[in-house]
DNA sequence: AGCAGAGCTTAAACCGCTTTAGAAAAAGGG
DNA sequence: CCCTTTTTCTAAAGCGGTTTAAGCTCTGCT
């Protein structure tokens, strides 16, 4: 592999004049610049970027840490589409995306591995808001992005789907076909998400002068088996049950309707049934599941973009990124007759 | 952030010392090196990676480049299953991952970004085989995994399902519910998996003494929209139908169930299905697909498993890993009458 | 006492690039 | 034509590590 000695060699220059040509520094004369990159493609030559990396303290690479509680990485349904979302504008700009090894009780914090790949940003997703390693990232002041977690520091914003007006939207759209006895099952409560969606539940509830009742609300995993086992939960109760559930996240709904359809009951004919994020395989059970989308690609989208910005601009404060969400109606909720 | 200087300084030792420590080199006594270690850990010191790499020419990190056609990224079905398993192998021992940015007709090779980078080994999927920047790649001899590509050379290696086997298990398995009339819907010739699924399939009906019929074979993107309208040009055949379908990929198979859904025909009373992949939305669908099962998280993790090999052992040839596929029976065929 | 060899430690070169400070060359001004 | 500016180019010092080769300090042996 040829290195920049080499070129400049051949071309007959300093080694600082081709690094020069290669950085677009203004003080090289029109000539000098179009002999070099002549050279430059003859040899296709391409600059080291780790030895670029070490002397500049730029990596044109960006770091992404997923925490992700159930282990399933890339595969879980929700991150892999703001991944996707981010993967997509940061290629654009020729950024090269670091997975970083990150396990639960690592002695390195985040801040660390960032540093010794010296990436140029971050973005974090999953990562609960009691995490330790947090302090130190914000403190170090590399540019960092966190999604779904309400932080703030210099060179740090965030983006996050509006779950307050998002369960709310669910809410209302059950009250609209009639129900009034409304359950939820909510995600863990530690995660921001989770409490957002629940105090929009409770207020929009209030709003409307429906009955609430503490029973009806039971808290589970973010996972088809934690809606299962809730499900399970709220069906033994006894009357009066709710007709209708929201369901904080698409899986813990999924899970819900297998363990109605398992006491052999219908839906939407025996419970009205929504969920959160409109994951992919929301589209195909049957029924469907209606659903309040999240524009996951586009959160990824932005968070990439908000990123760039902090890493290119010198401000040091930035609003938040609040995503609308959607209502997405399919065939999981029926009227109440 | 401290440097190996600032320990050193802080140790009273010299720089090579704690270096030596760092990488366990045997000549440093027992006490030096024991003093050393606290001090790194109580100034919490973590070597620089970048540094590290370009004097060492390792960066413990392995690069992945995944080209696919239709842009999904990350969120593809199947890459994002290996990627997965890789990612599991790869973190266990403290590799990082790189994606790498790479746009169809990109200048610079594989080998290329490769290289730039210093990533130990790299992993390649879904690329097709006259790739004109592959052969760089395998000159280069940079350790390398393929994924579905039956291409050698040295540091290089393979992983691959038994997609001939695959494609008779199919036909097998139709064959004993009594189908004689057998169609397929095959993704790009181009691709390997296509091919040996085609000689697999002809192979086997050769073998079983089924009628074989040129109309019945139609080609077909990897995609859902593919098999729907693959599926449709079947529908506008005259008799005889065949009244089973071999799908080359779950996603095919899932817009071919369209195709026929659309048209008020059932399935699988009027045609049987059988996918291949298995894929996380066939066991969601209704009627749920049966389909061969690839070990896509397997092939992940013999991927990485055949990297690390390549990586640390000094031999230049290794035998293809090659995966057995499995039958999984759901609700999509059905015995004929 | 003299010397070889084992065990530790270190100075210094190097990895491939960026960047600062300053030199050389070209251009302008009186 | 000489002196000042401006333009263009370069030497050299890093960036934070690894590694080679050499140096120093002990032992143990004759």
């Amino acid at each position: 592999m040829a290195t920049i000695k080499d070129i400049a060699r051949i071309a007959g220059v300093s080694v600082t004049t081709v690094s020069k040509v290669l950085n677009d520094y203004p003080d090289i004369s029109k000539q000098t610049r179009k002999m070099v990159k002549q050279v430059i493609a003859r040899e296709n030559y391409r600059p080291n970027a780790i030895a670029r990396s070490l002397s500049s303290h730029k990596s044109h690479s960006i770091g992404i840490f997923f925490t992700d509680h159930r282990n399933s990485g890339l595969r879980h349904p929700f991150f892999r589409d703001i991944i996707y979302g981010i993967e997509k504008t940061l290629f654009q700009e020729r950024y090269d995306l670091i997975l970083f090894a990150h396990h639960w009780g690592d002695t390195f914090s985040y801040a660390e591995k960032c540093q010794s790949r010296q990436v140029d940003g971050v973005v974090l997703m999953g990562t609960p808001g009691n995490d330790p390693h947090l302090e130190k990232l914000i403190n170090s002041q590399l540019p960092t992005v966190f999604i779904d977690l309400e932080l703030s520091g210099k060179n740090t914003g965030y983006v996050i789907s509006d779950n307050v007006e998002g369960a709310g939207q669910a809410v209302s759209y059950l009250a609209e076909l009639g129900h009034e006895q409304i359950g939820m099952i909510m995600g863990q409560k530690i995660v921001k998400p989770a409490q957002d969606r629940l105090s929009g539940f409770k207020q929009r509830i209030k709003e409307l002068h429906l009955p609430y009742q503490n029973e009806w609300i039971v808290e589970a995993d973010f996972s088809e088996n934690g809606g299962y086992q809730a499900m399970n939960r709220i069906l033994n109760l006894s009357a009066p049950y709710p007709t209708a559930i929201f369901c904080q996240g698409d899986q813990i709904a999924i899970g819900a309707m297998k363990a109605i359809e398992e006491r052999g009951l219908a839906i939407p004919g025996d419970f009205s049934i929504i969920g959160f994020d409109d994951i992919e395989i929301s589209s195909y059970v049957k029924p469907a599941l209606t659903t309040i989308h999240q524009d996951k690609i586009l959160m990824g989208e932005k968070a990439a973009q908000l990123l760039l910005k902090i890493i290119n601009t010198g401000e040091q404060h930035y609003p938040p990124v609040v995503l609308p969400t959607k209502l997405t109606i399919r065939d999981s909720c029926q009227r109440l007759s």
